[in-house]
DNA sequence: TATAATACAGACTGTAATTATCTATAATTA
DNA sequence: TAATTATAGATAATTACAGTCTGTATTATA
């Protein structure tokens, strides 16, 4: 079990929209070629991200995508679960069981994880580093 | 991203071997039949729970699997990382970075989870319960 | 010692999810 | 109308997961 490339890559853009917060639009191909994916598949990725609401698009000339939330409130459950769906991450599987107490746990212990993921924001700890270096600073 | 079935089976045959502490061996058949598997696959993931000391398993006549470690120590977390083994949910895929703050943020919140799951052991949760009703008691 | 009962290991297969590409289409601006 | 942009659909490649088959090793007991 790992999050999917797909988060991932999610994630490091919407650490770069919150960045960039009130620029000019972004297009795709410059994001692409900064990250260094296909643009198709980036172009995936990004409409998850405007169907969540998380970004909005513009088609045309000087269209591209920008923020929509307040970049202060983003937060990297918004943007996981943009990707990975609501889906609990345990499901019981055994047969004749309607309600399952090992799930119960189990679902218990997600919400620890998400409850952190709901509080904290992306702006936390993009404000230091430039785009690039999203992934580079030292502790 | 989910958890493997595997986990999920897992979870439950130890609930089971939790459950029955101290009684006699159990062999790789009637667990089998019980939980509606087949062996062999059942024999694979036993063999994951053997090799994390979780259980111990003995060949030849009356031999089968019993509970190694003592019945109150076995957390859910024991039993989930014996299975997805021992890697971060979460590891940051961009190239030229070595240290990513992003992913000390996902490490934090799986921490949240973790934590959790090394508490909770699975005596709290089966022992209200018969063992073929691991997944069927009303809350 | 022979046999039956058991666990273990490796190769293999099928299926589904993920990752990615290609092509065509729609919308907008100038 | 032409250029620039996003979107959608089909498809292919890769990987992970789930499961099976076959054979081997170990132990108890008759």
């Amino acid at each position: 079990m790992k999050y999917t490339k797909a988060t991932n890559y999610a994630l490091h853009i919407m650490a770069f929209f919150v960045k960039q917060d009130g620029r000019d639009n972004l297009s795709l191909q410059p994001i692409a070629n900064h990250m260094n994916i296909s643009p198709t598949y980036l172009s995936k990725i990004l409409t998850q991200l405007v169907k969540a609401d998380l970004i909005q698009s513009a088609p045309g000339m000087n269209g591209g995508y920008s923020l929509r939330k307040h970049k202060n409130e983003v937060s990297f459950f918004d943007v996981i679960q943009a990707i990975e769906g609501s889906g609990a991450l345990f499901t019981c599987e055994m047969n004749d069981q309607s309600d399952c107490s090992l799930e119960r746990v189990m679902r218990e212990a997600e919400n620890h994880m998400i409850t952190y993921l709901k509080e904290k924001k992306l702006i936390e700890v993009v404000a230091k580093n430039s785009m690039s270096s999203t992934c580079k600073e030292k502790v």
